[in-house]
DNA sequence: CGCCCGTTTGATTTCATTCAACGCGTGTGG
DNA sequence: CCACACGCGTTGAATGAAATCAAACGGGCG
């Protein structure tokens, strides 16, 4: 089972599932912030929906109906800016929340980058749910906390002046996502475009060839293809992204 | 009563308040949160601090016992990064929610801009409250998203390539947190210094002095003194920040 | 096998950083 | 009461890095 484009479920149950840290407590948080019970509830108010490479899962404005539990794939939360350009708020995982809204409307357009599969869960049975249990409520605090600390580091990130240091610190971020998800950490994967990332660090996606080229020119990273890449020197990596 | 440094409590209540908005609800959702009974009840478990300008709420790394809740002045939360330099990454306004940790450390440090008080909430109690109170705590979910947008706009401001753009952004921000805070809108009160503004918007602090006499040489805008701003052409300064 | 999208590479231009000096206002001490 | 010093802000000139425009390349998919 499970055979498909997703990853396994966590273990042994089924239902939405949400990935965050502690907020207070010990340091030896599970990444899993859902007990079995809770998934189960969620389960009974929720169904999967799928969706092609390149499909939107909602557009910015519309009525937010509902939100959605990645399963599987990869999304890009995103919006358009005055001048056109888009600007690329987040890229999302599997076990992430996403359909965040503003008076009930979506405040990002979001669309799969690969194809997706994901829990969609209606917004008023949901709200009953939390109102009614306080625990679930919790998790869903814990996992917010968890982005926002995301988007305070998405800033961070931004506020790099070189285009090497920028894209040093995205791969040093995809990583640790990649290992707070419990995969492999040996290689990275970098499902988005070139443009993507250019979209997301503030820069121009020729920077961002440049800089990728750059860094496996001084034997930094590798790359098996060009969405696999290796981290070969970790100080070099972090020596370029310290000097800003 | 309330003759202080600080600004008057909300109608009537005393103890802590919360500004948010609507999640999914109607668009003619209060900016406040909390009910008068929920105030009553964080008022029990908390106590009241100041702090004087350029004093630390705490620091990044200290454990995570409190948050706060700003009744008046102006906080800067900000880390500093491996070259040196320090990022903010957020300024805080009365009934502003302060202290996010991550596995009971703080993840930034806070300092007063000008005289602060606030509500020292100590998070032990605060977590019973808010596992016992469904209410409450949607609520503090309402508080928490109503913060990751905001930290989205500021990696949405970051992307400027110009630093005018970048300016006119920050003081479009600064304006509509003024007049979220249902405060007048003629003038925008700019508590930080030319070096904050650059430690936010990410360019350097001449960048920032350039950039405001720039747009005062346009007419966009207009000063009363090195902290407060008028804005003179609305369309003008849309203008500039749109032509990225 | 050939097309097309995404990527790479190159030359020019533009703007912010940097370093440096000066101005201004405030608070302090003589 | 005045002088001075210090923090903060402004202004100027030179350097450097990324955006932009443009063209060639490659890999995947029909």
């Amino acid at each position: 089972m499970n055979s498909g484009n997703g990853r396994p479920l966590g273990p042994g149950a089924r239902g939405p599932n949400i990935a965050a840290r502690a907020l207070w407590g010990a340091a030896g948080y599970p990444g899993q912030v859902l007990t079995e019970e809770e998934r189960s509830q969620l389960a009974v108010i929720s169904t999967v929906a799928r969706f092609g490479k390149g499909e939107l899962l909602y557009r910015k404005g519309d009525h937010a109906d509902a939100v959605f539990n990645l399963i599987g794939g990869v999304v890009k939360s995103y919006k358009t800016q005055e001048n056109g350009l888009p600007h690329i708020a987040d890229f999302l995982f599997p076990d992430d929340l996403i359909g965040l809204s503003e008076e009930g409307r979506y405040v990002n357009t979001a669309e799969a980058i690969t194809a997706v599969s994901a829990y969609r869960i209606p917004t008023p049975a949901l709200e009953v749910r939390l109102r009614k249990n306080a625990t679930l409520e919790f998790n869903v605090i814990c996992k917010l906390c968890h982005e926002l600390r995301e988007a305070q580091r998405h800033a961070f990130l931004l506020t790099r002046r070189h285009a090497l240091a920028k894209v040093g610190l995205f791969l040093e971020l995809l990583e640790s996502l990649q290992a707070g998800r419990g995969e492999h950490t040996d290689e990275i994967y970098v499902p988005m475009t070139r443009t993507d990332i250019g979209n997301y660090i503030g820069t121009s996606l020729e920077a961002v060839s440049r800089s990728l080229r750059a860094l496996a020119a001084r034997g930094i990273i590798g790359f098996r293809n060009r969405h696999h890449i290796k981290i070969l020197d970790r100080a070099g990596l972090a020596a370029v992204v310290a000097e800003n």
